[in-house]
RNA sequence: GGCGGCAUAGCCAAGUGGUAAGGCAACGGUCUGCAAAACCGUUAUUCACCGGUUCAAAUCCGGUUGCCGCCUCCA
């Protein structure tokens, strides 16, 4: 079995070969933690999450490292709007964090750094760096100089004399080069400061991850990731950070993932249309979220609109429709306590399985959607085969359903009983529409006496009363129940 | 100005040399009192346009058009 990478520093795909197998280390940029998580955040959490997921599906040993930025001008300036000290922001927003992502089933990474935790290792580094010579203190705060580190621009396809400077920051006449940054800021009055050998400070933004990553990972690691924005300067710089520091090649895989829009428009502060996480979930179920971030391949945009949603929604349904119909089978329900002493052996005979083709799909850059292709081909067979004919058909159902329930555990989806599936999603939107479930209750037996008294005129008078409020019914052999339906 | 990406059916989308996955929507059929759900069938002789390479191209090369992203703290 061979995963192929599409790597943002060769820009080409490329067989991936961790260090150590079965050991991947895996480094992602985390938030800052100034504001609400949003769409943009969750793409990225999710797409990484799926990563995770899928390499230790496949029996890689993972440590997964992300990390929180709970100290920066950004955090500092909403802690100043709000009168509280910037730790308050920074707790309340990793609350949220992990209130959306939590929502969203994403996985704990192992282990979650903050800066503010990390300050000694930090200032540890920024010391190494200034002792080979690659930076330089200057009134309290200290500089990487990109022109001592010669791969500099390496990741992001740049070359420092062909950038032009100042194009949009003014230049700081003081630093050597406009393009050298910061590894330390000198406290203004007022800031969160800690010691450091040039003055009370903190940390500049890029340092952190070389830090963080050097101490979780060493220094050389596996897979970094995070959005694409990130490449330049932030990926860029880390790179020139700890390679400068230890001479050896930083994270051999890059992985970006691109940006989500919202009705074609790029999410954006002028433009006033960032989306929060907690606001999508209160109209939308989290698996939905989930499939829709996934139903495109993570390096392309992907476009954010109710359409979009619906559509991935009824794609779940699609999916929890028949899972509900297989929980509603004595014949499956007893199939599924037979299997479960003999798990292992049902993925040797699996050869060929719809399982076999998913994995084909994740080891080609992690194409989940193409995923997706492989888990609906899947549902579409078992209905045809329950059709067909369950007692007949029922050692074939189940594997399906092995295969099935296997891909959504990769995927983030189908965690929940179907009933409870439909549930929530009956409560979500019940939230914003006026529906009373009691009335349609009441409604679905005045309808049942009408078909038995054959008053079919009544029957039906009632049914497309509520299909006006996109409710549907459907009558099936145990009883009439109701849905709300995808408009 | 520099770097990069994208253009596939009504919509979303996979597919990087071997003859167009999948989802949504629509229509016809089976089932049903009628529906819903499910299944079957239909919906791209064709992949923005023009050339080229090849036995063979949506896929490679050159050009044109259109859209988009990045170029110092935005996932």
């Amino acid at each position: 079995m061979t995963i192929r990478i599409y790597n943002t520093l060769s820009r080409q795909k490329e067989t991936f070969e961790p260090m150590n197998p079965p050991y991947v280390r895996l480094y992602v940029c985390g938030p800052t933690v100034y504001d609400s998580c949003h769409i943009g955040h969750a793409r990225s959490t999710v797409v990484f999450d799926v990563i995770v997921r899928y390499l230790r599906a496949v029996g890689y040993d993972v440590t997964y490292i992300r990390n929180f930025t709970d100290v920066d001008d950004k955090i500092i300036d909403r802690a100043n709007q709000l009168g509280v000290d910037a730790m308050t922001v920074a707790e309340k927003y990793i609350a949220e964090f992990y209130e959306d992502m939590d929502a969203l089933h994403v996985m704990r990474a192992d282990h979650e750094p903050r800066v503010t935790g990390f300050i000694e290792p930090i200032v540890e580094f920024i010391g190494v760096l200034i002792d080979k010579g690659m930076a330089y203190p200057l009134e309290g705060d200290v500089y990487y100089s990109v022109e001592a580190f010669s791969g500099y621009g390496k990741l992001s396809g740049r070359k420092l004399d062909e950038m032009e400077a100042g194009a949009r920051v003014g230049i700081d006449a003081r630093k050597n080069n406009p393009f050298d940054f910061a590894l330390w800021k000198a406290a203004k009055p007022g800031e969160p400061a800690w010691e450091s050998p040039w003055g009370m400070g903190r940390p500049g933004w890029h340092i952190e991850c070389s830090a963080m990553s050097w101490k979780h990972l060493g220094e050389t690691f596996d897979i970094h990731g995070g959005g694409k924005d990130l490449i330049f300067p932030h990926h860029e710089n880390e790179i020139a950070q700890s390679e400068g520091a230890f001479g050896k090649p930083f994270a051999r895989y890059w992985v970006h993932n691109g940006f989500v829009n919202i009705n074609q428009e790029k999410m954006s502060k002028s433009l006033g249309n960032f989306l929060m996480i907690k606001d999508v979930l209160k109209q939308y179920h989290p698996e939905v979220v989930r499939l829709f971030l996934l139903s495109n391949h993570y390096r392309s945009p992907i476009d954010f609109s109710d359409k979009a949603l619906d559509e991935a929604r009824a794609g779940l349904d699609r999916i929890y429709t028949l899972l509900e119909r297989m929980a509603g089978s004595p014949e499956i329900i007893e199939g599924t306590q037979r299997t479960q002493g003999t798990e292992v052996a049902e993925e040797d005979s699996d050869a060929g399985s719809y399982w076999d083709r998913f994995t084909e799909a994740m080891n080609d850059d992690f194409n989940t959607a193409l995923g997706f292709g492989v888990l609906f081909e899947a549902v579409r067979e078992t209905n045809s085969l329950m059709d067909a004919g369950l007692s007949e058909n029922l050692p074939r159902i189940m594997e399906n359903r092995a295969d099935i329930l296997k891909m959504g555990e990769i995927l983030g989806i189908l965690f929940q009983p179907p009933a409870q599936y439909f549930e929530e999603r009956k409560a979500k939107e019940m939230a914003g529409a006026d529906i009373d479930p009691a009335e349609i209750e009441d409604l679905i037996v005045q309808r049942a006496e009408a078909r038995k008294g054959k008053d079919f005129k009544r029957a039906d008078e009632i049914r497309d009363g509520l299909a006006a409020k996109n409710i549907i019914l459907e009558d099936r052999p145990d009883g009439t129940v109701w849905k709300i339906g995808n408009e």
